[in-house]
DNA sequence: ACAAAAGTGTTAATTCTACACCCATGA
DNA sequence: TCATGGGTGTAGAATTAACACTTTTGT
């Protein structure tokens, strides 16, 4: 049987870019465009998720997997499915209906929505053939679909998620600042720590690995650099119950 | 146009039920039993879980609800959707092939799984026709499908759920005293819990609300009954950020 | 020398952990 | 009266929270 694509079941992956120089946290997203036959009229003119079709061979993971791949070229990148999407009307606002004509999409489709975390800078925009773009995550566009409802929702799994497992590495550098590490966390949650009691936390962490190194090209004292390391973090890691209600 | 099902989309349910005289945390499967036509042979005995596929006027939520009340009547029970499983080869083991010969399913279906809080003593099994019943979450019988694996996941997620959200209180009656709180925790993560920090710490959130009751018909001294209140977490509750990796 | 970001210490408050016995009740 | 589970207190340890100035470096 030769893999086919299953028309009512996509999946679709919010990736979440961090720019470490505007610290800022990043969806990409791309553009939606559609003339009347005509040209005199912009039928759609908006953005949505990259996402694609299940084939019927693959796990929602290869295809959330796929689909990155064919957007940015990257592979390995953290990812999560983090829910279904499968109201009857997500893809029937106006706008919508337009397009859907225009595509080999089932009116009736049922998304599983995954999110990536990367760096936005080991992106390449430049020879996109999708006019994939990066939008700040409090400063979206519009979009099309359920999209925006899809991406919040990702963001409020990231928040929860990164209080808990390292997952914050996934956006930065091998090699990163303290500072850094504080600029994300802050950027993500939306909050201020303090810089005095935030580094002290960290430094104790035995997977938080001081290296020899110091920035260069900073026009300013250069910091200290560290890693994470996931095998000591494996190592080193035992669940806490502490019930926190 | 008249709703129809979607064939290859389904939603499963992973009842949890609390018995609170076991100290039991159960989950409720239906049996799956198929003899051969000269009933010389037994194909098909083993459980799986409640599910059913998506109306094409549902949305996923109104599928759970709808699976739940079906098998036990009840409506408005905490529900969560925790994950989507749509491997190409969940439904082909032999006897899941055998039987979904005999049932209008897809064999490349994708199922949004669910998981539902209640009390066991709430469902009537009597009268089922389903021949449902309820196992341990630690001592499951044989199951069909990829059954298995949700339910670890749906306990998986409630474990860790229950320690940052009130959840807790879906597994008890209204009107509970804290050594059962302590012991459904106890059930749920598997650790012993010391009896004098538990309760000071749970004594001491304010939507934790002393009635003036005791249980009746115990057989020894009886305990002080308590009540959640939820409009009062609502008030009171406010996000701690916490980074704890 | 100066601008900018890196880096540093202390104290009080809170929360967590460990631990063992008395009490009230119904049978 | 006795068996059973309900209920209680304290002290040490660990963690968190609050707070402001000095140091280092490149320019």
């Amino acid at each position: 049987m030769k893999p086919e694509l299953i028309l009512n079941i996509s999946v679709d992956c919010v990736v979440f870019g961090y720019d470490l120089s505007t610290k800022s946290l990043n969806v990409l997203v791309i553009k939606r465009f559609l003339e009347s036959e005509t040209k005199k009229e912009v039928l759609v003119d908006d953005y949505v998720l990259t996402g694609y079709h299940v084939y019927t061979n693959e796990t929602l993971d290869d295809t959330a997997t796929r689909v990155l791949k064919e957007l940015t070229g990257l592979t390995g990148q953290y990812k999560k499915q983090f829910k279904a999407f499968g109201d009857p009307d997500r893809l029937l606002n106006p706008k919508d209906l337009i397009w859907i004509k225009n595509a080999e999409f089932h009116e009736r489709t049922t998304t599983i929505a995954y999110y990536f975390l990367l760096k936005t800078e080991e992106v390449d925009l430049k020879n996109n053939t999708s006019q994939a773009q990066w939008f700040p995550v409090d400063a979206l566009p519009e979009l099309g679909f359920d999209h925006k409802q899809i991406i919040l929702e990702a963001y409020e799994d990231l928040k929860g998620k990164c209080l808990s497992e390292p997952i914050i590495f996934e956006l930065l550098p091998e090699k990163f600042t303290i500072n850094e590490v504080q600029d994300l966390y802050q950027s993500i949650l939306g909050i201020t720590i303090d810089n005095r009691n935030f580094r002290r936390k960290l430094i104790n962490k035995k997977y938080i690995i001081a290296l020899d190194e110091k920035q260069v090209g900073v026009s300013k004292k250069p910091a200290q650099l560290y890693m994470f390391s996931k095998e000591v973090y494996d190592k080193v890691f035992q669940k806490n119950y502490l019930i926190s209600i």
